[in-house]
DNA sequence: TGTACATCAGTGAACGCGCGTTCACTGATGTAC
DNA sequence: TGTACATCAGTGAACGCGCGTTCACTGATGTAC
């Protein structure tokens, strides 16, 4: 967050988010405390308050930062989608980031969510800008805004039913074949009403 | 739970379950410590222990009360579904159950769900093939297991988005329409499919 | 019906724990002259 | 370049808290005769 020089521990503000994460892989329990952070850092229990004012501060810095690594995922899975294909796999990459990093995927939506940091807040609008602009690239003569929005709840349903154990999770083959069977319900809709691209 | 008969307190392991639920809604934080259970049902903090075991199950027998007010809930939106107009009232139904008790809904999913929980496991497993069994009653013709994963991911989703405002949630009416937009899009699919009702 | 006993639901003190947060501090870094 | 000072990142002791869980207990309820 900060790129400050190297003070006495370079950046401690980056090192309680790094170790945050780390802790979210390891525990998988979502539950965040301070002192755990400060001890995964290699730091007394008090120093991250000259970074971040209480708890929840840094809760939201780490929620933050899984949004721009979701996003980078998501946009690694393809950079410029233009058919019902690239957005399946941006909706599989979606999944899988869920599953890849269950805590911390928790954190970033089960916590609390104060609005008052703007850190968060963008990163959400950011990613809520970028599904609708992606689902705009595919239909572009559908209502972006109502697909975008049935498109991500679908695939944010399906991440959580698999995070919960709900759905068969066996393999990332069967995950996969199992989002792809449902975006592509979906799309058939979406793609019969513009003059676009392939159905299936 | 219990249908035991008034020892002491009379149904200690019901009142505990009920008093969760009122801490649920009054905090609204999806946090449950046995001992504010205890202290709500007017009982010494180890009374508890008479009827659980630990923490961890009193969470499980919430959740699956939870589970089961949710499919009453269901069933009160339509009791039969036939038409896709009725599944559309029962998605509304779900969602709204989210938003009308968001900590016990989290409490529901987001918990570690030990799968130790008889009570738990078939609570969710009824949920699963209710959803199956109404899908497949408007659907006949369709892969249920299918279609059916692929509804409630939705509706779940559309759920979750809400409760972490995500989405417009205004009123019930937008709520609703959104969730009758999204859902209706994934009906038209499905009913052009087999011989039968109608498409929006 | 009445007494003696067993059961077991609920009590209350106590344990050790990790937590968030405060405070006065220390000591390294950076700055002014 | 060298010294005096200000800044401020990190320390460590201390606070009060609520938690889950244990334990030996007490006292009401139910049961056998």
């Amino acid at each position: 967050m900060s790129q400050a020089a190297a003070y006495h521990h370079g950046d401690l503000a980056a090192a309680c988010v790094q170790a945050a994460r780390e802790l979210l892989e390891e525990d998988g329990s979502a539950a965040l405390s301070l002192r755990a952070v400060a001890r995964r850092a290699g730091v007394s229990a008090t120093a991250p308050y000259r970074h971040y004012p209480d708890r929840e501060s840094l809760v939201s810095a780490v929620a933050a930062q899984g949004y721009r690594e979701l996003a980078e995922d998501l946009a690694g899975a393809h950079p410029s989608p233009t058919t019902p294909e690239d957005l399946i796999a941006i909706a599989v990459a979606y999944v899988r980031f869920a599953l890849d990093h269950p805590a911390l995927f928790r954190a970033m939506f089960a916590e609390p969510c104060d609005p008052s940091s703007a850190d968060r807040v963008s990163a959400t609008a950011a990613l809520t800008e970028y599904v609708q602009g992606i689902v705009h690239a595919v239909f572009p003569e559908a209502d972006a805004a109502a697909l975008s929005t049935t498109v991500w709840a679908l695939v944010h349903g399906l991440a959580f039913l698999h995070l919960d154990g709900k759905l068969d999770s066996s393999t990332p083959e069967v995950v996969a074949a199992q989002i792809r069977a449902a975006v592509e319900a979906l799309f058939t809709v979406a793609a019969s009403l513009p003059a676009s691209t392939r159905s299936a």
